[in-house]
RNA sequence: GCAGGUGUAGUUCAAUGGUAGAACAUCAGCCUUCCAAGCUGAGAGUGAGGGUUCGAUUCCCUUCACCUGCUCCA
């Protein structure tokens, strides 16, 4: 894992946040290849969930919401956690789950005070899970939602939240897009956009950060069709992830098993990868029911009912949502693509044998010689206006070759005195090595047509 | 947040209570007609703040960041 943070930061694909103030904990920013890698993932996410999907439509929400929304969503309630340490063996603990552990289920401590959680625990001497001992610290509540203020005054009343998903954008908007785009259901929302979440443990690299990235559908569909729907988006999103070539050996579903699901799910599961520090999870699709738009009807008093049209029954639509983040995708992309090659005679080169339509360049410019600069120009002016394009021309070939290898690059085109005899040029692949003579007018559509998606 | 660990050029590593070195990488020049060659040169560092000291990268304190574990999660 060292290894590819470290390569992330050598070669601009991803920098500590704030790193000259001696950084910020748990925030990165994206350098110039990284910024291109994460354009194209969400590129090729709105591609394949809303141009190509004949069901979806698109919509970007505002990260601030009224409050309301959060109270209705269940998000004031559920996301804040009455945490105690064990003062023995340092671990720490979920006061709530700590009686219901104990008791079996027997006690659901739900809407409980967190003195009423704590006398309960000290009267029935509930031990520490892991050391047996029942010493514990007072309840500390983690609230995992970020507030700022809205407005130059700061009082209760100006208080809002940083949205901790982007669903509930989509949700509120419901009617809207339904009504406007004159969709029936089925049909999906989908959108991408910043959540933000006080983590507790944040880590890994840029797997858990406290400011991400989403790319969520809102799928609604009748009642009684939750089922099949949730396992066509499952195998949906699983097969966008093979379709990049991600390794499909480090890829599996979970099931979450019902003790785990959040408030708001029927049945979730996650797409993991096999990451150097274990299995993580990429991509969760959750049956929603009809639990979000049922809260925001009562909340707002304005009806999410739909009518169908065509057997006029009214009902409030299930919502099954694939949601992932663009930074997991990132990091899966990054260490499935990540290779340290043997040639034949011993020498070894990185590639970054990422999908070309995932790659941040799509090729480079190499004149063979410095003298061939001007006509290296030329080619290169060409293909800029039809890719990111890389133009490399200090040390030998073979070492800008490598160098491309190790960031992606999947084309080399290189110059040459034969070039200014007869137009054409080398195109060298990255995967292969392999070398085809092409003019130059041609180089643009032969790149094109290997680097769809 | 708690417990443990780690902080020296971009990277990997040295060294020292008294001028911080190297390799690779980068840049410039020479050379070079297709896979990390060679030669010459250059830039670049003790995470931050404070204390002890004539003098601190080294000793002490604080802080920040990262890594591993715990509760949470896309």
């Amino acid at each position: 894992m060292e290894q590819i943070v470290n390569f992330a930061k050598a070669q601009g694909f991803v920098y500590q946040g704030s790193e000259i103030y001696g950084g910020l904990s748990n925030t990165w920013d994206y350098g110039p290849l990284g910024v291109e890698l994460y354009n194209n993932i969400k590129r090729l996410w709105w591609k394949k969930f809303i141009q190509e999907s004949k069901y979806n439509v698109g919509i970007d929400a505002a990260i601030l919401m009224n409050p309301q929304t959060w109270v209705a969503s269940g998000h004031v309630g559920s996301f804040s956690d009455p945490l105690m340490d064990c003062r023995e063996c340092k671990t720490r603990h979920r006061a709530d789950h700590l009686i219901e552990q104990f008791t079996n289920n027997e006690v659901i401590p739900a809407g409980w005070s967190n003195e009423a959680l704590e006398n309960y625990i000290k009267e029935h001497q509930i031990p520490c899970p892991n050391c047996g001992k029942s010493n514990f610290t007072e309840i500390r509540q983690f609230e995992l939602m970020l507030k700022t203020h809205l407005g130059v005054v700061q009082d209760d009343q100006s208080v809002v939240y940083l949205r901790p998903e982007t669903a509930q954008g989509i949700f509120v908007n419901f009617k809207n897009v339904q009504r406007t785009t004159r969709k029936k259901i089925p049909f999906g929302i989908g959108q991408i956009g910043k959540a933000f979440r006080n983590e507790i443990t944040p880590g890994n690299f840029i797997f858990r950060t406290r400011e991400f990235e989403q790319m969520e559908l809102e799928f609604f569909c009748a009642p009684g069709t939750d089922g099949e729907w949730y396992d066509y988006w499952v195998n949906y999103s699983l097969e966008f992830v093979k379709a990049l070539g991600v390794n499909p050996d480090k890829l599996r579903i979970r099931e979450h098993a019902p003790e785990e699901l959040s408030h708001y799910s029927k049945q979730t599961c996650d797409i993991e990868y096999h990451f150097p520090f274990g299995w993580g999870e990429v991509w969760g699709i959750a049956n929603r029911t009809d639990y979000d738009l049922t809260r925001h009807q009562e909340h707002s008093g304005v009806s999410m009912e739909y009518l169908d049209p065509v057997t006029n029954e009214k009902y409030i639509p299930y919502v099954i949502e694939p949601s992932v983040g663009v930074a997991r995708l990132f990091l899966m992309f990054l260490c499935d693509a990540y290779d340290v090659e043997t040639l034949e005679n011993g020498d070894t080169r990185d590639v970054l044998r990422l999908h070309p339509a995932l790659a941040p360049y799509k090729v480079a410019v190499l004149p063979l010689v410095k003298k061939l600069e001007p006509k290296a120009d030329e080619v290169y002016d060409l293909l800029r206006k039809e890719f990111m394009t890389a133009y490399d021309v200090s040390g030998n070939i073979g070492r800008r070759y490598r160098r491309q290898d190790s960031i992606g690059t999947p084309f080399c085109v290189t110059i040459d005195y034969e070039t200014l005899e007869n137009e054409t040029v080398t195109v060298r692949h990255r995967d292969t090595m392999e070398q085809i003579r092409l003019p130059i007018i041609k180089v643009a559509q032969y790149i094109h047509e290997r680097i769809q998606f």
